[in-house]
DNA sequence: TTAATAGTGTCTTTAAGACAGTATGTC
DNA sequence: GACATACTGTCTTAAAGACACTATTAA
């Protein structure tokens, strides 16, 4: 399919090129995560048909709907899935003559992070891509493959200094279960010690005062305090580093 | 890039232009950053004529001159200076229909960190703007203040807990001038043993030899050091935390 | 000598980390 | 009771910070 024209906002001599670009062709493309069922982290994309390589969310602007870039790429998530996103940020627009073949192109990236969710909250063609060894398993069409790498960076870097890892969480989990978020996304974990110093020395969880129950000793089920303030700590996990 | 094939959630109307954007105005503005010999951080500007509103350094791309966003952002410094930035990095795209009246538009803001340089590197029409109380001096056009402060808050978060500060400094410079950058970009500075520690205790620093005299004890002048890896720590200074 | 800033010694504080030990459920 | 995982106690370590002290120059 070919693009439609292109808006010029300057006139341009015809027997010029174009010198000066208001524009370029726009996308905002969305790096979703979620932790599976499969205790792997997951990506969200876009497979239809079958057999050919999934992609990220993704879409243009509608200059009718979106008032700014943010409900553009919370559209894109909306497409997918009716699961609501609990952790939203932009990581980096991404813009050259080289990723689109028909010219200067530019991508704004963002990522998300949702709760794990059931299969039904997904629209058909949605797939889950797992992400291993810090790429997605499945290798994603044109560049986004990159882009997720551009995410996990990101999120690598700040689940170690932040509250993201609740962010990947139900509503009620353990302790052990931010431990978890660690080594799911980086392999390795800080000492739970480490992981109860800081997210109980603060207020931003909360007892739920209901268990979790196995064949072992409990454990307590927290929330998080929607009145907390705390979101960013001074440290980095040492433990942790890369 | 990812263009899947364009849909149009919405039946377009006849007398209605555009319902889906492939494109959008493109700008790319720099917030350069400098130390005035005032001591006060400066923003540059460019301003033309005289007694019209100050500008950041904003423009197109130009696909033929720059293969990606980085090449169309340094272009702009070079347009209002020749002092080379030793420092550079993206800090947010903003896109929306209100900052423009002619629609939707969309900015990608760089900024980036300059060694104190004298006039002469300036171009004629760009000028030096203080920061002061967080907020250029002077209002900028369009909404740049905004877009000054989206760099500013970057910047004052980084230097916490990165090597930024020096990037701000001559190529030798001493320990008192690092405390001297928190100072005036925060108003407050970590205890000068903090930042011996954090500065020295590391590979980052290599001694010239040299000191700076004045009415007092001669300071060491220091330089980066080139081999060096360092440039992030672990914590933040708890002296300077906002 | 004094003023002024550079730099050191040392104790406190804070939070991470190591690691051994205790607690509490299922089977 | 065995087991598995949850949780605690306590000592160590690393780096920030407080603060008093010493050092070195110009004038």
């Amino acid at each position: 399919m070919s693009p439609p024209p292109i808006k010029r906002h300057q006139p341009i001599k015809s027997h010029q090129p174009i010198k000066s670009l208001n524009t370029a062709l726009i996308s905002v493309d969305l790096v979703a995560f979620q932790l599976g069922e499969n205790n792997r982290l997951q990506v969200l994309a876009h497979q239809s048909p079958e057999n050919t390589p999934p992609q990220l969310p993704a879409g243009r602007i509608e200059p009718e709907r979106d008032h700014c870039l943010e409900d553009t790429a919370k559209r894109q998530l909306g497409r997918l899935t009716a699961n609501p996103a609990t952790y939203f940020e932009q990581v980096i627009t991404i813009g050259d003559n080289q990723r689109d073949s028909r010219g200067w192109s530019l991508t704004v990236v963002y990522y998300v992070l949702l709760r794990p969710g059931n299969e039904q909250s997904l629209q058909t063609g949605a797939v889950w891509i797992d992400i291993v060894n810090g790429q997605p398993a499945i290798t994603l069409a044109y560049d986004h493959n990159q882009l997720v790498m551009e995410a996990m960076d990101r999120l690598k870097n700040k689940i170690q200094y932040s509250a993201l890892p609740v962010y990947l969480l139900p509503t009620e989990f353990t302790l052990s279960d931010i431990q978890n978020v660690f080594s799911v996304i980086l392999d390795k974990a800080p000492p739970m010690r480490s992981i109860r110093n800081r997210f109980l020395n603060c207020d931003l969880l909360e007892d739920t005062g209901k268990k979790r129950y196995g064949s072992n000793r409990p454990a307590t089920l927290y929330q998080t305090n929607r009145q907390s303030e705390t979101w960013l700590f001074d440290r980095l996990y040492l433990t942790t580093k890369v």
